[in-house]
Parts: C-alpha cells; sequence; structure tokens
DNA sequence: GCACTCGACTAGCGCGCTCTAGTCTCGAAC
DNA sequence: GTTCGAGACTAGAGCGCGCTAGTCGAGTGC
C-alpha cells in the first residue's frame, strides 16, 4: 500500500488529480479534460469553476498520462552537448519557436559519460515525436538508421545520411568568404585546422582546398587535424610555432577552436591580427570574447533553429514526405583578428 | 480511428509494445515486465528469449506508461541556463552521478524566452521526482514556496531560502582567499565587480567587504556594479579606463565577467597581470580559454554536483529529513592573470 | 504418500488521462 | 404538443505499463 503521508514526492500530499479537480467542481472528469485542453464543450460558467477549483488544489495536469491516453506528446527531443556555444544559441531559438507551435521541448545532453545513442534513447523512451539532433557526430549509416526508427532533423549532421531532415550552412560558401577574404587583404600561406571527424569536417576540408585551389593557391594549401575544441586549437598553434616560419594566416575549424589558437599565439607572443590572421566559424556568441574579436563565418542559429523545427513538423504532419535538406547561406563576419599580413 | 500506417511518429508502424514482445516469444506480459525491470523471477533461458523478442521487434519500454503504473518516475529534473558554462560543467558531471543510483536526467533551459518558473514547471509535468536548479535567481521566497510543492535542491541559490537543499561554496571563504591572494602580492586598490542580482551575490559582495576590513582596507574597497556575463566584465571595465587612475587589482563576480574585464583591458591596451590584477570566480573551463589564464576561485563542479544528486536522493528516501545546506570550501587557482602591482 | 516449499509464470486491476458515443435539457420550428 | 437540434455535460473504455495475488509443477522431507 501506498503511504499518502511518504510519497516519492516528498510533499506529503497526494499529487491532486483530475479526478479531485472534478469532484471539487462538482463536474465530470471528462469536462475537466475538455477545460484543460481548450476544447469546446463547457459553458463559461463551468469553465472557470473548473479552473479555479483546479488552482485552488494546485492541480497540473500529468504529462505521462496525457501521452498515454492521447498517442501525443506534441514534444520535441533535442540532443545538444552542453558545452558548444553555438548548441546553446540553438537552443536558446529553439524553445520560442516550439512554443508558437504548440510543442514541448525536452533537451538530453551528451558527456563524456554518455554517448549521442544514450541520449537519443532518452528521447525516445519519453516519446518525443520528433528529434532534433545539434550536430551529431554519429556516422550517415547511424542517422540513417535512426532515421527508420523515428523522425529526426539535424542541424549541421554529415551531408550523406538521406533519411533525416537536415538543416546546415553552406560550408563551401562560408569557407570560400573566408578563404577570400584573406586572400584579398594579401595573405598566401594560409593553414586550415579542421575539425577532426566531427560533422561537417570533411565538406570543409575538401572547400578550403577548392577555395585555395581556385585563388590559386591549391599547392599552398595545408591542412592540420583539429577538433571544436580550444584545445585542438592551442595544440595547433603549438605545432605552427615550433615550425620555421608561420602561416599568415590559420582559417579554424570552429570558433572555439580559433579561441585556442588566439591563446596559444598570445602567450608565444605573436600578434593577432598583425602577425597571424585568424578566422573563426560558427559567430557563436564567444567570438566576441577574445581580446581580439573574431573574426568568423556567421551561421544564423535563430534561422538554423525555425528551421529544424518546421522541418521537423512538417513531416508530422506529412510523414510521406521525403526528407530535405535546407541550406542557409553564412556570412563572414568581420572583426579583429585578421588584418593584412605585414 | 488512427491509421496504423501514419502516426504521429511518422515511422509508418505502430510501436511495439510489451504485449507485442509478450506475444512474440511465448509468455505472459507479466514476465516481460519483470525481466526489463530486472526482477528475480523469469528463468534464465526464457529471459533471453524475451530480450531476443524484444530486440528484433525494436521494443523500447514507454517511460510514460511505466511512469503512470509505478508511481515513480525515477527521474531528476535539472534546470539550467544553457549559456553558463559553469552550470554545463555541472550537467556533465550530474549524469553519471544520477545513473549511477539508477534515475533518469530530465533538463530544462532557461533562456531570454523562458523564465525559470515556465522551466520549472515543465519538469514538474514531467513527474520529476525531485529537482535539482543550477544557480537559481528566484527569490529566497519563491524558492520555499516551491520547496513545498516539490522536493527541491539548488546549487548556489541564496542562502536565506529554509525549505530546499542547498549545496554551494563557502563564499566568504573563496572571497576572503582572493582578497588575502591580491593583498600578499602587495595589491592595495582592490575593485570588486559583482553579480547584481544574481544568487550569492549579495554574499560575496559582503564577504568582500569584510576581507578588504580584515586586511585594514576597509576604506579602499569599492564595488562596481555587474552580473554574470562577459558584457557586465567589459562595461566595468570601461567605467575604470574613463577614470582618472586604476585600481591595481580586480575581483569579478565569475569567470564570465572576468573575461570581459580581460578582453575590455586588453583591447584599452592595459597589461593583464602587469598593470591590473583580475581574479574570476568559479573555474569554470573558460578559465583556462582566455590569453591570459584566469586566477580564480575554483568550486568544485563535480563535488557539488554530486552533493546535489546525493541529497535530493537522501530526501526522497526519507522526506521527513529537513533541508540542509553543504558548503564546500573553494580554494583558490593562482594562474596567470595576478601578480605583484607594479 | 502427503504436506509443504520454492521457483517460474500468469490474470487482471489500476495509474491519470483522452476520446468516442452517448444522455439530457432547452428553445425554436412546425 | 411534438420534433428536432445544438449545446452542455457524462459514462466508460482503453492507452502501456507495474504490481499484487494468485496458479502450476517439480522437488524435499518425513
Amino acid at each position: 500500500m501506498i503511504d499518502e503521508t511518504a510519497r516519492p514526492d516528498g510533499t506529503g500530499a497526494r499529487r491532486p488529480t483530475m479526478t479531485d479537480v472534478a469532484r471539487a467542481a462538482g463536474v465530470s472528469r471528462a469536462l475537466v479534460s475538455l477545460v484543460f485542453r481548450n476544447k469546446p464543450g463547457a459553458g463559461e460558467e463551468t469553465r472557470q469553476r473548473v479552473l479555479q477549483a483546479a488552482d485552488r488544489l494546485g492541480y497540473r495536469p500529468d504529462t505521462a498520462a496525457r501521452m498515454l491516453a492521447s498517442h501525443r506528446s506534441r514534444t520535441l527531443g533535442v540532443m545538444l552537448t552542453v558545452h558548444q556555444p553555438f548548441q546553446a544559441d540553438l537552443v536558446e531559438a529553439i524553445y520560442p519557436e516550439a512554443e508558437r507551435i504548440g510543442y514541448e521541448v525536452l533537451l538530453s545532453a551528451t558527456a563524456p559519460s554518455r554517448d549521442e545513442a544514450k541520449a537519443v534513447e532518452a528521447l525516445l523512451s519519453h516519446r518525443c515525436e520528433a528529434l532534433v539532433l545539434l550536430g551529431p557526430r554519429a556516422e550517415a549509416g547511424q542517422l540513417d538508421e535512426l532515421g527508420g526508427r523515428a523522425l529526426v532533423t539535424a542541424i549541421n549532421a554529415r551531408e550523406d545520411a538521406t533519411r533525416i531532415d537536415n538543416v546546415r550552412t553552406a560550408d563551401e560558401a562560408g569557407v570560400r568568404q573566408a578563404v577570400d577574404h584573406l586572400v584579398d587583404l594579401g595573405h598566401r600561406e594560409i593553414v586550415h585546422v579542421d575539425g577532426g571527424d566531427e560533422p561537417g569536417s570533411a565538406e570543409r576540408r575538401a572547400a578550403y582546398r577548392k577555395a585555395m585551389d581556385a585563388r590559386g593557391l591549391g599547392e599552398r594549401a595545408r591542412v592540420l587535424p583539429g577538433a571544436h575544441t580550444e584545445r585542438a586549437g592551442q595544440d595547433a598553434a603549438l605545432r605552427l610555432l615550433d615550425e620555421a616560419e608561420l602561416p599568415t594566416a590559420v582559417l579554424a575549424s570552429n570558433d572555439r577552436c580559433a579561441l585556442g589558437l588566439l591563446r596559444a599565439f598570445a602567450l608565444g607572443g605573436v600578434d593577432v591580427p598583425e602577425e597571424i590572421s585568424i578566422v573563426g566559424y560558427d559567430d557563436s556568441h564567444v567570438s566576441h570574447l577574445a581580446p581580439v574579436a573574431l573574426t568568423t563565418i556567421r551561421q544564423d542559429a535563430e534561422q538554423m533553429a525555425k528551421h529544424a523545427v518546421r522541418l521537423a513538423v512538417e513531416r508530422l504532419e506529412d510523414p510521406a514526405r521525403t526528407p530535405q535538406e535546407v541550406v542557409l547561406d553564412p556570412k563572414l563576419v568581420s572583426r579583429g583578428s585578421t588584418a593584412p599580413p605585414r
């Protein structure tokens, strides 16, 4: 038997249910349900009476029961990595967008102790109707497999997954802008610190080579292994500092990586942008934080979030629609970390 | 009627239930339940058969139904602000700890469009058994009110809430260490940029005054209004730069604020730590990122997370236990942003 | 041979809600 | 006066599980 005075929720009182509200308001449970779902069929006076009773009792509809009974959860599951500032920007933009169309948002983070599969599993078992994956590292095959089991929209996933919706920035155009910007400033020795196996890295790597080629610098193209972390940026910078001659510019895999480069060069006594120019990627809000504000490729978090939510809901309403890709144009934001080479 | 070929989950097939698994394995539903809850009562061979059938069908227990039936959710609801790196550290530490004791974690973020009440509401309606609030800004009264309705543990909440568990760092000791460190280095003009109305700010402010007093510098104590953001740090630095004479050291409200100070001073041509020393607070992972690594007061995210989870679960098991406060000792981490004044 | 135990398994209720298929009232139309 | 319809409301099934109270059969002990 359940001890009503010592329940797991620790409040010492049973959580009020619809039945309690119905009794208090002198109506049936069904009517309370109607009122709480804002459906027609209840008189105005009764409606008020129900709401007052609910308020008095501290009634709150039970999401679990609601999901069970309605076969709908109206919930979007968002997978994120808590430490990526750009993803934080995305999450902040997803909330209002989901709310606008009447969906709830459930967050599930990846962490060192918690891989993507686990994070996704949690969302699915909570009956999320659609998943939004922020920068998933999973390979195309895994994404497609997941896309077969659930309705998945990704932001910046690998391009070759075909069973999920994907919102991404035109990496080629973005990288191209960055390279053009540097070349126009007079740079010739432009190194790219890549994002390792993170999604989009391969594309950006290829785009970098192509852009260098286009400006007749194909032979000078050089890629250093990296990742989307400050540490990767630092390590790359240290490697460069060890060499006889520095390049005049570095194109980083993302803003965090760029920040790492910035820091390491500063420590190494190399002035940015006087001695070396640095370009980031994302325009997450960290790009303003460095002593030298980052020149970076802006990905519009708000737009991306809006598209992702829209795609997810579209497919919820029409599951037959084939997965789409939305490609947004990035924009170079020129700040203080780039200048003509000396 | 529900159209089985076009369900909201878009997978085109009804999600398999326990009944399906039971039928496929040739056992009763109850037995499947036993197997999935890892309870004794099922033979090894049958257990395997059930698991295989479940795997084949792609069965996944339904969290909603499970919660409904068991009156337990075994879920901890965590409220966070997605842009605070220190909170990201906390979240990463909470996951493994919760998992260790068999609890799930649900995240709910605050954002400009989503205040704390909303974030908490979402967690409660999802039947979280206990809430863990990271750096709540709510006032003591609101926290206590919430503490009456649910089982709440906070990390770094205002000190005067009495109906919730609270894990915090001994601000007085931390600030004291920072001030002592600076005074020992020879500083006299030490300014504090505070955290405005964020939790803990009042305490740190008072602690700063007290620490300055203790070192005979009470009259030189000076507090500048701030917040837990880079922008607040920048603004404070600009104010200082406008004045005739700079202080020799600044104690920031947290690391992000310190980073803002760092950046503004760098832009203003003031060398850190040569011309001015800066001390942060938190030792979130951003503190390593500045060109000059931050001297900061370390709050041990992992320890704090462990205590928070422990407190929550303790009270779930014994709801009668009165709310506790756990105060951890902070530790000064001396890095590159402090030095003797010139 | 019988009572008893113990492990393996099952029947069926109920969690808090949604939703379909009603009932009941009341006023308007004929 | 009767019929009809619309609005207000209700009864009750069922969502996918957990859990209690069983049944059943194979030992075990005497």
